[in-house]
DNA sequence: ACCAAATGTGACAATCTGTGACACGCGTAA
DNA sequence: TTACGCGTGTCACAGATTGTCACATTTGGT
């Protein structure tokens, strides 16, 4: 899923970009910025694969991320789209778990993992953001896990709509989405295939729940019913 | 799922039951057990509801806990199976998100919200050891994933079958293991019906890769065949 | 302007769900 | 100790939702 990115809706700072710095005092902040390099991904390009060795942490600065678990056969499910403010690669133990690729342009900042440990020796308080932020991202995918467990496909498609346009809205919502991922990509992603979210935008589209001025742009015209489809208050 | 909980297989040291002791000096894990109240539940009972208020953090010293959430209309997806040494309520923030209920009757640990907060600032590396194990649980959350959104009725009980093999063996795996959860908890936990579980079951008997001496156990016949359909290597 | 990729649509199939009925086992009461 | 009731588990059949396959249309990039 995507759960809040480690930001907040503060004044900006000297460390714009740099959501790990958020919190932390001027000479912590001037180590993190010290450490990180900056790396720029075009639309498509691999950051990580699943299984190589875990030697880095990266940020998300701008741009979205995909992270995606493969079976042999090929089938891949997304589990989360990461935009500004994420981190990637904090949970991983030896080797990389999951795969990360960009689904837009995207710049990162990267740490070293050795680099990282030692920062978190160096700033204490580090640890207990960090710990909040992992803490978020479980709650998100505890949230993922009900929705890909139990929810239609119309459920499913009105929750992601919701959730894209909860972090795109500046007041928390937007009436008008823009939605960057491929069709391929939002079915990889709720656990369905591309027709289903083809005929399921179709059909919200023809129940004039929404209206699709592009593929990729998405205007929620009776948000109270995408409310109620999202919660699993209706049939 | 369940992750490992935050235990090791090293010498039983005075703390044993207080996982959250593990890697402290005697001077901290002395405080974490100070501050610990004991509370007991039977099977069926409720630890704690979504949407009360989260000010209690809970350390499971034995049995078997569920964390499920809840749809409107009674649809229950189980996030999680806690064991011995897993951490309940640590990921919330004001009032918890999900639903914790005892399995099978329940030893827990205790620590309210502001104690544990002061422990954390007290005991620097105690947050990089909840890090450790909140990660580990954000791993197995997307493991869980992709089971819920790619794998068939046969992989998911499959995938789970060895799971609960991986945590009751002595040396890892089992051949033979204790199922203490009913059907409709399996179900609610692969996003399957009561039905499907059965009938799966009942088909990987048919084929020779498990026998149930009774419903409550399970022997694992053919485990390479077992770990091809986990793994999604099969038909 | 052209071409490839992405999206959309229709027909049919498959997997899982829903429902009803029945069997079995366990716990409690007599 | 035995019997009964209830909860759990199993099974058969029908239905529904989503997947699969093939093809048409649209969109975006060169």
């Amino acid at each position: 899923m995507y759960a809040q990115g480690m930001h907040s809706s503060a004044a900006t700072s000297d460390y714009t970009g740099y959501a790990l710095c958020r919190g932390l005092d001027r000479r912590a902040s001037s180590q993190v910025v010290t450490m990180a390099s900056t790396q720029r991904l075009q639309a498509g390009q691999q950051l990580f694969g699943e299984g190589d060795r875990a030697d880095g942490i990266y940020e998300v600065a701008s741009g979205i991320v995909r992270l995606y678990k493969l079976l042999p056969d090929g089938r891949r499910q997304i589990i989360g789209f990461l935009s500004d403010g994420h981190l990637l690669g904090l949970a991983h133990r030896e080797n990389y778990v999951h795969t990360a690729e960009a689904v837009t342009p995207v710049t990162l900042h990267r740490y070293s993992r050795a680099g990282f440990d030692r920062l978190l020796d160096e700033v204490p308080s580090l640890a207990r953001r960090l710990l909040s932020a992992t803490s978020d991202e479980l709650r998100a995918a505890q949230d993922q896990m009900l929705l890909l467990g139990r929810k239609s496909a119309c459920e499913k498609i009105a929750s992601f709509l919701l959730t894209i346009a909860s972090l795109q809205g500046e007041d928390g919502d937007a009436d008008e989405v823009q939605v960057p991922m491929a069709r391929c990509d939002i079915a990889d992603y709720l656990g369905l295939t591309v027709e289903t979210v083809s005929r399921t935008l179709a059909k919200l589209k023809q129940d004039e729940i929404i209206e699709l001025p592009t593929p990729n742009r998405v205007a929620l015209v009776d948000r109270d019913r995408l409310e109620d489809l999202a919660a699993g208050e209706c049939a």
